[in-house]
RNA sequence: GCGGACGUAGCUCAACCUGGUGGAGCGCUUCCCUGUCACGGAAGAGGUUGCGGGUUCAAAUCCCGUCGUCCGCGCCA
């Protein structure tokens, strides 16, 4: 007869009957006549111990770590002395009847568990993905991306998906990969869904997208990578920027929530605190923030057009401090630095109804109010020296009659990273594509030879 | 692209300053072990010190170049 597999995590439920489990060997201590192993599944982790008149002491020794096992026994409670309290399920114990393998394992790099620099972690991703620390963070990340959705349909968005290949590059400045597109045309990726998503606005009022956005800028960072996840939303009927600042709000506080329900392990693990979110971000101009820098932290700040990532980290230590937050809204930055869409401010000229996000020293969202009216649009394009025929695409939409909207645009690697403390947002990007890496690195596959 | 640090065993590192043909821990291989759970014990394999050049009687060590990594900066999510 055919036995269904159980989950290691289910054990408990079948002491003193016949099961099968299956899953990777954690690790394997070799007693000589006895032999136990550690076996791991999605569910945990379960020890085996194979006794010597078993039909399976053989196999037990040829298994070593990281072979795929299928394993029948019996699941027994452990004598009192034998009890281990610091691991799961250490009261039980499975004595093993038949190993089948699955597969094996050959030549590991290192042990799974072992730490390892960030450069030979992310050389061995197929492997080092499976450590413990790996799957939490990873897990968490899929949290946040289900509440971050999860909080716009309660807030009437519709999600959609933006294309990756596109015509022309959103924001005018970000260097944009070229793509050969059949014959002799040539297309680009996308650096930001950004168009697609005010289009959408035409469409849904409300729409948001979770996906990926290309930039060619040649820099090397903690922060940047050629491929990113973005979590995106646009909504119509807006007063100004400040109504997007608040969907933006309840939708951390959201994520926040779950993140702390369902994870408290993993910040534990990664010696991480909950983020600190108060009744309300603190929010400040541009202006205001330098001149916080310049009195009340001494730094010089006051004319930049922009924070530097310093002055960022400071005015978030400050903002713990002082509204016991770690999120500050910035708001009103100059129409030089944001691009040619974000709607300028009426009563400031100059700066617009823009805001970034701040998150433990970092920018993890930019968004604002965008221009709604055609002719204002166009003017704006010209005045960036851009040329209007090649937003004619996404002009269309204007022409057509837009609401007044603004969105944001959140890095999902990066409020992951700040979320669990991790200072590279390499460390919380599955497959990370940077300079000089996709997947291996580059200079191995261009010419075998340089580097040697 | 600029600036700083680094590159030594499969992994993590020591030896470098003060030149004298390289060590540790973990992992791996073989053997021993009936209560381990970081198992323990014995033995063993594994290195042109990233690459190239220079100084020197002698270079992992000092100098130059090159390739690579990490960190910071411009830019940005």
């Amino acid at each position: 007869m055919r036995m269904e597999r159980t989950l290691i995590t289910d054990l408990p439920n079948h002491i003193e009957h016949s099961v099968k489990i299956a899953g990777w060997i954690n690790t394997r201590r070799d007693q000589g006549k006895m032999v136990f192993f550690d076996i791991r599944d999605a569910s945990g982790t379960v020890q085996g111990v194979v006794l010597p008149k078993s039909a399976a002491f053989e196999a037990a020794k040829e298994i070593r770590s990281e072979f795929v096992v299928s394993i029948e026994g019996v699941v027994n409670k452990r004598p009192e002395n034998n009890i281990n309290h610091n691991v799961q399920n250490g009261d039980i114990e499975l004595e093993i009847q038949a190993i089948q393998i699955l597969s094996i394992a050959i030549d590991l790099p290192f042990e799974r568990e072992a730490e390892v620099n960030l450069d030979t972690y992310l050389d061995h991703l197929p492997y080092t993905l499976r450590k413990g620390k790996a799957q939490e963070i990873f897990k968490l990340q899929a949290t946040i991306i289900e509440a971050f959705r999860g909080s716009l349909r309660n807030q009437r968005f519709i999600e959609f998906q933006a294309p990756e290949l596109v015509g022309t590059d959103a924001e005018g400045g970000a260097a944009a990969f070229e793509v050969k597109y059949y014959y002799d045309k040539k297309a680009y990726l996308a650096t930001s869904p950004q168009f697609y998503k005010q289009i959408m606005v035409g469409v849904f009022e409300r729409a948001f997208t979770t996906t990926k956005a290309f930039r060619g800028e040649k820099h090397s960072t903690t922060r940047h990578m050629s491929e990113y996840a973005t979590l995106d939303f646009e909504m119509g009927f807006i007063e100004d920027h400040r109504d997007v600042m608040a969907t933006l709000e309840t939708c951390i506080r959201h994520v926040i929530a779950e993140v702390t329900k369902k994870h408290t392990d993993t910040f534990k693990l990664l010696g991480a605190e909950l983020p600190l979110l108060p009744e309300s971000i603190p929010i400040f101009k541009l202006q205001e923030v330098q001149e916080i820098l310049e009195t009340k932290l001494g730094m010089k700040a006051l004319g930049e057009p922009d924070l530097e990532p310093e002055h960022e980290r400071q005015i978030c230590q400050w903002a713990k401090k002082e509204y016991n937050s770690d999120f500050v809204f910035v708001t009103h930055y100059p129409v030089s630095k944001r691009p040619f869409y974000v709607f300028e401010d009426e009563q400031n000229p100059g700066f617009t109804k823009s805001f970034d996000l701040l998150f433990r020293g970092l920018e993890i969202t930019t968004g604002g109010q965008r221009i709604h009216d055609y002719d204002v649009l166009v003017d704006k394009i010209v005045k960036k020296g851009l040329v209007p025929e090649n937003f004619s695409f996404y002009l269309q939409a204007f022409k057509a009659g837009m609401p007044p909207h603004g969105g944001c645009a959140t890095g999902l690697e990066r409020i992951t990273a700040r979320m669990l403390n991790l200072p590279n947002i390499k460390e919380v990007t599955l497959f990370p594509r940077d300079l000089n890496r996709i997947d291996i690195l580059l200079s191995d596959t261009d010419d075998e030879d340089k580097n040697n």
